[in-house]
DNA sequence: AAATCAATTCGATACATATCGAATTGATTT
DNA sequence: AAATCAATTCGATATGTATCGAATTGATTT
């Protein structure tokens, strides 16, 4: 489904390059063997070669043999694959292999001591989300628990768990029952 | 009016490299931060500042400064540019600065003497086509010309003017009246 | 004021590639 | 069969740039 990544730069390296994007414009118009786009360009037909090999392993042209001349011409086909290229759902895709986690697994790993408990509690907004987002998966999603179950469960990070409670509740990963007891994961 | 070539060669560079291609990705999602990026990609800071410096270059992505962060998002306006980018007359207009004589130019110059009169008469069709098209450039449009007057002509560039007036006529650049007699360019 | 933090700049390095000339290939013409 | 021609391939060179670490900048926090 639409265009894979490593596809989509192969294909912006081939247009990223002024000669080859004048042969396309000028494929655009007619087809041209490769003596008179090198004659046209100024180039050697060597180079133009080159470049006729790059544009054609995108697809964006083809060759048809004509006596020893090589004719070569624009596809359509390809162009039209370009209409859909900078849509949302397909800039999206590009950053689909991403690792997305890594932010936090950074800080995690800066943050934490080899038993998993943390050295400290970030003061920097982000990197407490961070920790916080990684502090709550200990807890059950569905679960309540009494107060004194969510200090326990803190504990084994740090032992300042009123604070981590409170963060936890204020960052909305945590709610509190409104007549005070119970706490549960959201 | 469209895009400048230049333009587009710069903005095809950009988008050329696959790290800066999950960038446009991520920020296609929400904005994010240098850091963020940085850890997300598993790039050094320093890495992805030069990315997004380039990317700003072309006007793809902007900066916002708060507190010591530079949060980054998407230009929409940039993105919108490219919805035309490979229409038919965009692309022949990335062709329009190119010398489309250059291939005439080039047999003219491998096919004449300093005087500008020919060596021979090419037997290659492309090639005699172009030296037909140098050669009628002497006839003046609009005014008709004897057999005699058009051998005289044609004298200045080579001693077979029987053949050089046939062809011109084949290769539709000169008319010969039904009768018989006169010549004229079209 | 000093320490901290993210971002940026700078210099160095490694890798990619545009371009050319020379040699080769495949086809056509003489 | 030999000569000619356009195209392609190959090797060498020069230029561009992605990446990193170190140093610097600008802002914030202590």
């Amino acid at each position: 489904m639409s265009i894979e990544n490593e596809e989509l730069v192969a294909f912006f390296k081939v247009l990223a390059d002024a000669n080859r994007l004048k042969i396309v414009g000028l494929l655009a118009q007619r087809p041209y063997s490769g003596g008179e786009l090198a004659a046209v360009l100024g180039l050697k037909a060597s180079t133009v070669s080159h470049h006729l090999s790059r544009l054609a392993q995108v697809g964006l042209v083809s060759a048809r043999a004509e006596g020893y001349y090589s004719i070569y011409r624009l596809e359509e086909k390809a162009l039209q694959k370009t209409r859909l290229l900078f849509s949302h759902t397909n800039l999206v895709s590009v950053a689909a292999g991403v690792d997305v986690d890594g932010y936090d697994r950074k800080v995690i790993g800066d943050f934490t001591r080899p038993d998993g408990s943390l050295k400290e509690i970030p003061a920097q907004r982000k990197k407490l989300e961070a920790i916080l987002r990684y502090v709550v998966r200990d807890f059950e999603l569905g679960k309540r628990y009494s107060e004194k179950q969510v200090n326990e469960i803190l504990s084994r990070f740090h032992e300042d768990t009123a604070s981590l409670r409170r963060e936890l509740v204020g960052a909305k990963l945590m709610e509190r029952e409104a007549g005070g007891g119970e706490y549960w994961r959201i």
